[in-house]
DNA sequence: ATGAAAGCGCTAACAA
DNA sequence: TTGTTAGCGCTTTCAT
């Protein structure tokens, strides 16, 4: 039943009314407010519409109108490929999106990753068309921080950084974490760790992009929270053993390859031969560590003890000692805190549960 | 060298032109045309934008004015976790987003799977403030694509359906990638040949959601155009070979599961034990069947030769035989098609290259 | 280099 | 039930 080409102008809510003599209103209240026109009328303007190929109220001005946009933005700060590298980086983001989905809402991915100057990532974030902003595992000191605050938008910080005034938080209790599975790898009787994490500032001071050994001044205030508190939380640990820091080896890495693991473990050893046990930040970490300690002749656990943080499917399936969190229920959580916000308007601090699981992947030292 | 806390309404252009005594104009170039006004008179106005806590122009409202959204929908049929579970989608994603960074777009995900009522998903995609669409490997009769075509924004199709009328097109030859695969498998000596696939049509007509073997009138025409031509490339193979599509088991998995390839491959042989070959139009299909098999001692490639397709990194370091094809490019391409369109205006398919990798995974059969 | 005027397409009061 | 009136906040000719 189309009438011929479509027209030279795109149809708009004004041409339609103009058409049908009717008042603009009337059209919006038949896409908007059914139950405000008769059955009959509604009917007219819809068949109209479809001759005309009107597609319906444009989004645009109507979230000008209303100031809803009708989605969220994930502001994405570390390289695409290393989120979506991270099983517990995309669960996040699976989560985030179900709850996005739920709520009738669109998820606009803001990539600001290195590769980009911060010109052109301010220029994106100013640019969001949203009602409000995920930001997700960003450094302490991140830049595009200050300009999601100047938008003045709902905000919902994942993990890190603390903070963030007037944002909601999603995390977990990293320090508790990371000491009570500390505690574990102590209580075996492991009297050398390494520990192997993520990189601790958003620079990398180093001379290849290779993992490092982190220089002193990293290990005193990394700029990720998250990191800060993990390795507190097995500081923690060795001091109430009685061990002294000098005991712990950090091995910091920059980038989140799957072979990252393994580069990082070499570093360790190297700089550390008596490490017996080794500690990871995250599950990516510890299964390219045990491939490549596997490849090396090393056995886990009988020669090392290697234990990661996540529980990612793969790890869990491959019997590793690690910390669970669910990443899927964190990104539901932020995305509810935006949709439906707490009554109060204050912001809040939503701690997940964790869980350590002793897999087949830590023993006593050799 | 804020002033003081927010103003209770926000600030906007006009009431900053106010406050300065300027034009609006004047603060819209201050923004947006540096050049247009002296350094001196600009500074002045990032100054007391700054004072009065504006966070530049409204996305929304310059969005409407110039007509330009600056992000790119993707439209998402699957549910959710079944697309992050298939490092071929993330892929996809991935790339898709790198080229929109790239372009300076945002990318808006719009998530219209099976838990949504299609008023609902229809409803999102006539909310989408977007400048163009990428519809992700739906089916052909997918209820949204009518949604999408009336908004007549630009439109890439990935991979299925094929005829979306004013649509670009991004895909492989799934048909000869597959035949060439089949006749790797049939020149190795397979006479019974067992295909797993993900489901062939929107709807699922079993009883239960577990694997089945397909019903015929599902084989003559299913729902989604790569799988047809996958198994159409099968045949090919096999007819070309001598054999009787008869010789040929289809199963269908309605899930996405990290264990729906051993569900499959347990269906498979359940009904046509005599199969030596389990083909996959997917490599999570071929990695899950091969667990299974492993874990019924049933050794690859002795006993049960193995293909997939895809080339997911996984897939590859196992040695799986398989067909491999850059899901990143595809997603890359599709950006781009989407961020400097060709000079013509016409739709283009833009066909992408395929290779099959033979593995350790295939042999002749026992 | 700056300003005035005219909308972009829509919705929400309020009237009729 | 339908229409009138005002904008939402911005950019863009065109004048000055």
């Amino acid at each position: 039943m189309s009438r011929g080409p479509a027209p030279r102008r795109r149809a708009t809510l004004a041409s339609l009314a103009a058409e049908l003599n009717v008042s603009r209103t009337t059209i919006s209240n038949a896409y908007n407010r059914p139950d405000q026109l008769s059955t009959e009328l509604r009917e007219r303007v819809l068949a109209a519409a479809r001759d005309m190929g009107y597609p319906g109220p444009d989004p645009v001005a109507r979230s000008l109108r209303t100031r809803r946009a009708g989605a969220v933005g994930l502001m994405i700060t570390e390289p695409l490929n290393y989120s979506f590298n991270d099983p517990a980086a995309l669960g996040f983001v699976t989560g985030l999106a179900e709850s996005c989905e739920e709520a009738g809402q669109g998820l606009l991915l803001i990539a600001v990753g290195p590769s980009r100057s911060v010109e052109d990532g301010t220029a994106a974030v100013l640019a969001a068309g949203v009602d409000g902003f995920v930001v997700y595992s960003a450094s302490d000191d991140d830049p595009y921080l200050n300009v999601i605050q100047q938008r003045g938008l709902p905000t919902v910080v994942v993990d890190q950084p603390m903070d963030v005034p007037g944002a909601s938080r999603v995390c977990i209790d990293d320090r508790a974490a990371m000491r009570a599975m500390a505690e574990h790898v102590v209580g075996l009787g492991h009297r050398r760790i390494a520990l192997l994490t993520m990189r601790l500032g958003r620079d990398w001071p180093y001379e290849s992009t290779a993992p490092a050994v982190a220089k002193a001044d990293r290990l005193q205030s990394p700029h990720f929270h998250v990191q800060r508190e993990r390795i507190g939380g097995v500081l923690d640990a060795m001091r109430a053993a009685g061990l002294d820091s000098d005991a712990l080896t950090v091995v910091e890495s920059y980038e989140h390859l799957p072979s990252s693991g393994g580069s990082a473990v070499e570093v360790a050893l190297a700089a550390q031969p008596q490490v017996t046990a080794i500690m990871c930040t995250a599950d990516v970490l510890a299964l390219s560590a045990m491939d490549h300690l596997r490849a090396h002749g090393i056995y886990v656990p009988g020669q090392m003890t290697v234990t990661g943080f996540d529980g990612v499917p793969e790890a869990l399936a491959r019997g590793l000692t690690t910390v669970t969190q669910s990443s899927v229920e964190k990104g539901r959580r932020a995305g509810r805190l935006l949709h439906d916000p707490p009554r109060s308007g204050l912001p809040v601090v939503d701690v997940l549960a964790t869980e350590v699981v002793r897999g087949r992947t830590s023993g006593p030292p050799a």
